[in-house]
DNA sequence: GAATTTATGTCAGCCATGTTGACTTTTTCG
DNA sequence: CGAAAAAGTCAACATGGCTGACATAAATTC
């Protein structure tokens, strides 16, 4: 814990003590930066796949996640995006009524609705997956061999620990169901 | 480009052809969601701060940025947040009015306001700046010794490339600026 | 079997932050 | 001088967050 401090700039309480910058708060500021840019950049890819449609980011990532796990309840989906019911129930209305989602009744458990992309909807998912992956794509060729490990380790690792046991479970629960095109 | 096409889904124009999932484009759609979930939490991070002072995610950018670059213009400003005049007019307005920000007229150019932060306004941003650092060096300890080179370059590639030298460069000057104290 | 809890949905209203369009003022530059 | 640039402002609207209150159906618990 003391060698992760030493790198951060003084807490603004420490009034007295302002020390100089180290290389090491330039990195680390450098860093949010790019990740500002990047994300800016990153989420912008989308928004030429909605704007034709009458959609905005909030109908993408729903869109996106119910595509990558098919059938997940509306609480699931409510934990990935960190929002209310009230403000996910709005866009998935809309999604829902204009054919991109379908939403059952659980079998086992009839009180859940579970969610389901429409052929329409996973053509959709597909659109916005293939712009993103490009980016992406571009971004690993351009950095190196292992590139793609060491994003996947520093990103998982920016993550909230108590978050990302849950995460990883899911994109590999993801991963699964599209490589066995189970439904 | 045909190497990198090759790494990614089909299309959904050409519907007559969907290949199966392939490792390369489930690694990519993983990183998709990691950088989803990992910029989800470091947005959230300055929230803790933004919530007691009554100031939003907005105020944050604004804050941050005109403190890396003190004497930065309107202008340059709108270039790197992507809004539109009005948007950041509002909000700016409010920082000035609560002294966190500092707008004095072009001294060559007498047209254009610079924009500095108040000592608030640079307290301010120094917390910011530590508790978004305070995660990246978490990650970067948890992943390698290379990580931090390794997450610049793949950031930066992330970066629409038309963008990226501006980016550079922009980042290269502030880090001067913060080594030499220039003001 | 009744009472409670859970999963979901909905109404109403508010707030933050984005947008477009029109227009003004000041200053610079050709 | 006239055009262009930098900035600000007014008005209206859209998106997507939020809180609070409440309703329904199904599952679970006592």
């Amino acid at each position: 814990m003391a060698d992760i401090n030493s790198l951060l700039v003084a807490s603004p309480d420490g009034a007295a003590a302002v020390p100089a910058e180290t290389a090491e708060d330039t990195a680390l500021v450098d860093l949010i930066e790019l990740f500002f840019f990047a994300y800016r950049d990153f989420v912008a890819d989308p928004d030429q796949i909605l704007a034709p449609i009458g959609f905005g980011r909030a109908h993408h990532r729903v869109v996106h996640f119910v595509n990558r796990h098919p059938g997940m309840r509306v609480t699931d989906l409510l934990d990935i995006l960190r929002i209310t019911k009230q403000s996910l129930g709005r866009v998935l209305r809309e999604l829902v009524d204009e054919g991109f989602v379908e939403s059952r009744a659980g079998a086992s458990d009839r009180r859940q609705r579970l969610l389901y992309p429409t052929p329409k909807g996973e053509a959709l998912a597909r659109e916005f997956v293939a712009i993103q992956s490009r980016r992406i794509a571009r971004a690993l060729a351009a950095s190196g061999s292992e590139s793609g490990t060491n994003a996947r380790r520093f990103l998982l690792a920016m993550i909230n620990p108590e978050n990302r046991a849950n995460v990883e479970r899911l994109i590999a629960r993801a991963d699964e169901i599209q490589r066995t095109g189970r439904r």
